[in-house]
DNA sequence: CCCGGAAACT
DNA sequence: AGTTTCCGGG
């Protein structure tokens, strides 16, 4: 079932799956936190403070009490609820803003709704400082003044009929792709999603696009999660709103989301409106019709077709070709980014029966090894070992990256997560937990993922190493101040067990099933930034593997700049703090500042974590490989 | 205050 | 699954 036939490309069906858990109707405490937020009323209590999507708890007691009251909690409290809001963290909803006293932050970034893929996230020009949240009003009002009136799910946008099976399901894929797409937790959601499933339409809207990407920016999908539709839970009577927002399809968010949205930022990305609805984006208000949605629909699918949004789907479809960029210049185009991708998908791995020949037939400009990573982990015992070391060889860009999420790492839980901007990670979690993985050198992390990867990076570090060239390694260069981490990555469940699952399996990924089968490898999702002059031209006739290191190190450059996500599980992140006393850094001052090390990225490879490897090399494969052409 | 593990509850 | 409850530790 992977891949249904049909006239355009039909993501296999744990593509769709929902993302999210079934369904806790039950509100949800960060909903409850949305809710107050955007009601005045509870200004005093609770509000919108500092940096996007922060706010604070102004009375901790009583927002406990409006709690305890929603869920017929007398006993509940500050403490409980905080405990709750803790959960949060790893689930990368909220942040928790070090050194300011009840004060948290939402991660947005995930948040964004999926109803609303109009949203403009920022026309590009998101200060970062937006306004903490105009709890009023302000420019941040998402466009349907009820979001949920307008989109959520409901009956108008579900007109089935407007919406071929195709644009669905593209829709769909590519919020899969979307960072959480692939996840699947993320409590955002599931609420919307699972319920729908049926609804279809909805969904559809969650991933779209913009029509035309900037090939400058990047693109991405963001999955929102905000409202929940379907089914809906009537307000409940101890709401203490008048009128209880969440009842609503979508209602609750609605206001909210504004301010997540404006928070949300995403700086390299310009989110483009469809054309028809730009405009009246703009403004804060959007009109909404079909027809527009039609269009965008058909925008949104070529977008995938053309940009191979999701890049899951695209390993079922190997045989999509994409045109190549013509580009002749270093620096890297945002085509190639694009283009790279598809070939990556479309691994024999991930083929395995879908007929591995075809992947071959992309004409990989070079082929080269990479050796084999020094084994020892722990891993390898538990039948990791299937994947493995195949891994190391790839051919032309593409295959990189199936290879390694064929390969896929043994015994790693991978909670892929969204992608957005760099603030999405992945996150993954060793199961086997060996320490050992951490420290050899710092990135184990990003290569969880794809082992490729990692040992790609080895290499490039070795070879630097060995050069004297540390320095272009992977130092994150930036330092934000101190934003915390805020990634947000959603957990996905589970990678693929044995061998097998990978991601294409054609036999079905998805297979068992069972759970998650989503098991989102990594995804590299491309990000179409410009780049403008950050990359150093390569030149073309440079040593592959320099070029690599070359390419590795910009790109990590600019990642880290971008943001460190660090969207790290605990353990993970433990993991990390851990290699960072062996390694002896000494932090800086604050240890662990709030959950995104700053130290990450030195020491570790950015956590940035397998999409991010995955796209890097891919997009430094596709690179390199036009570059290689020439010479 | 804040953090997170553990266990219980729904 | 999402808390709620309890709690030891920083």
């Amino acid at each position: 079932m992977k891949t249904s036939a049909d006239p355009g490309f039909a993501f296999p069906d744990w593509a769709y799956k929902p993302e999210s858990s079934p369904g806790s109707r039950q509100i949800q405490l960060w909903h409850f936190i949305l809710e107050l937020l955007r009601k005045e009323e509870y200004h005093d209590v609770i509000a919108w403070q500092g940096d996007y999507g922060e706010f604070v708890i102004k009375d901790p007691d009583e927002v406990a009490r409006l709690w305890g009251a929603r869920k017929a909690k007398p006993q509940m409290n500050y403490d409980k609820l905080s405990r709750a809001l803790r959960y949060y963290y790893n689930k990368r909803i909220l942040h928790k803003t070090k050194g300011k006293r009840f004060t948290y932050k939402f991660n947005f970034n995930k948040l964004v709704l999926v109803n609303y893929p109009f949203i403009d996230m920022g026309s590009g020009r998101v200060p970062q400082s937006a306004p903490p949240v105009p709890t009023g009003n302000s420019h941040f009002r998402f466009p349907p003044s009820t979001p949920s009136d307008v989109l959520s799910s409901n009956e108008e946008l579900r007109s089935p009929g407007m919406f071929s099976s195709v644009a669905r399901r593209m829709a769909r894929g590519s919020v899969s792709d979307c960072s959480d797409g692939t996840s699947t937790n993320s409590e955002l959601e599931e609420a919307m999603g699972a319920e729908e499933r049926g609804a279809g339409p909805d969904r559809a809207y969650r991933g779209l696009l913009p029509p035309r990407l900037p090939h400058d920016s990047l693109f991405r999908i963001y999955p929102a999660v905000l409202g929940r539709h379907g089914p809906r839970v009537h307000p409940d009577s101890l709401s203490p709103f008048p009128v209880s927002p969440l009842p609503g399809p979508g209602g609750l968010l609605g206001s909210n989301l504004s301010p997540a949205l404006s928070m949300t930022p995403t700086p390299h990305m310009s989110y483009t409106p469809s054309p028809s609805m730009s405009s009246p984006m703009l403004g804060s208000h959007f009109s909404f019709n079909q027809e527009d949605m039609k269009h965008y629909l058909q925008a949104h699918t070529q977008s995938v077709y053309n940009y191979h949004l999701s890049p899951r789907a695209f390993l079922h479809y190997p045989n999509i070709i994409i045109p190549q960029p013509h580009r002749p210049t270093p620096e890297k185009p945002p085509a190639h980014h694009l283009h790279c991708p598809p070939l990556p998908l479309s691994h024999p791995l991930s083929q395995q029966s879908a007929g591995g020949d075809e992947r071959d037939q992309h004409p990989s400009p070079f082929k080269f090894k990479l050796q084999p990573p020094p084994l020892g982990r722990k891993q390898r015992d538990s039948g990791s070992s299937l994947a493995g070391p195949s891994s190391s060889s790839f051919t032309g860009s593409s295959q990189i990256i199936n290879s390694s999420l064929a390969t896929g790492p043994p015994k790693i839980k991978v909670e892929p997560i969204s992608d957005i901007d760099s603030e999405e990670e992945v996150q993954v979690t060793d199961i086997s937990e060996d320490d050992e993985l951490n420290h050899s050198d710092e990135e184990e992390q990003g290569g969880i993922f794809t082992p490729t990867a990692h040992h790609y990076h080895h290499q490039l570090n070795s070879h630097l190493r060995a050069n004297g060239n540390m320095s272009s390694l992977s130092a994150p260069p930036h330092s934000h101040p101190e934003e915390d981490p805020d990634d947000d990555v959603f957990k996905t469940p589970a990678t693929p067990p044995i061998g097998s699952s990978s991601i294409g399996g054609s036999s079905g990924i998805g297979g068992g099933g069972g759970s998650s089968s989503s098991s989102s490898q990594a995804f590299p999702l491309i990000n179409l930034k410009s780049e403008p002059g950050h990359v150093a031209p390569i030149s073309p006739c440079i040593p592959l593997k320099l070029r690599f290191k070359r390419r590795w190190s910009e790109d990590q450059k600019m990642e880290a700049d971008g943001e460190r996500g660090e969207a790290e599980d605990k353990k993970v992140r433990a993991d990390r703090e851990e290699e960072e006393k062996r390694i002896g850094q000494a932090e800086n001052g604050g240890g662990r500042g709030g959950a995104g090390g700053v130290i990450l990225g030195l020491m570790l490879p950015p956590p940035p974590t397998q999409r991010r490897a995955s796209s890097e090399l891919q997009r430094a494969t596709a690179q390199l490989s036009l570059e290689n052409t020439g010479c």
